[in-house]
DNA sequence: ATAATATGTTATTTATAGATAACATGAAAT
DNA sequence: ATTTCATGTTATCTATAAATAACATATTAT
């Protein structure tokens, strides 16, 4: 990553956290399946280093290489809700105060005929 | 990200499906909340590209910006359950067989006195 | 003990991620 | 219509992510 990003040099304490335990978490999964990084590294077709990298919970390391892990861990599927809009509360909410659902739906349907 | 790597040039159909929903989710979620991505970029400490990129799914884009934007938008928390080993079956399974419960704890801890 | 395997460390090299800037296009609002 | 404001696009530049290689240090198995 080029031109220092400040997110990078010294993300947010809980950013650090939370890849801190997701490099574990994978690295767990790795030795439960008794997957030597290498072998890790060549199933998602990068070096070693990089899977290195991924369970040290590198903030720089493209997300590819944390995906391409939880890929070849099978645990890829864990991502699918990350995010997903019908678990934001918040953005729920305001969606809604924004377009009550006692409103007419959209006018040009209701009138156009 | 230099030296082209496998993963990154064109990972797995499934990451990069996960990655552009990702994206999509990260985008909704701002829209939500009326937030351009410039306001999100600044807040995140980067400039507005890593922002669209973070939006397309981009796979070589560093893992920090989509963990920061997270952060921004207060959906990080999804993230702590990510391959969580409590939550990943097979490994559990695996380690299970390897250390059956019946099995004394360590020798070393009940020897020692 | 000893061999084999796994991970960490350091140094070097190179393609590129992300910054900056300037302009284009597209919505929204006045 | 016209002025904001948001997002997309293009180009240039530079610090660095990741590859390779060679050696060190666990860790595991025989």
């Amino acid at each position: 990553m080029p031109r220092p990003t400040r997110i990078s040099e010294s993300p947010p304490a809980s950013v650090v956290e939370t890849l801190e335990r997701l490099g574990r978490n994978i690295r767990t999964a790795r030795l439960r399946r008794k997957l030597p990084q290498a072998d890790l590294a060549r199933r998602m077709g990068v070096s070693r280093f990089v899977v290195a990298d991924v369970e040290r919970g590198k903030p720089t390391t493209g997300v590819a290489a944390y995906l391409g892990a939880l890929w070849v861990l099978g645990l890829l599927g864990h991502m699918r809700e990350v995010a997903d809009p019908d678990r934001d509360e918040e953005g729920k909410t305001l969606e809604r105060a924004r377009s009550p659902r006692t409103a007419r739906r959209s006018r040009s349907l209701s009138d156009e005929f």
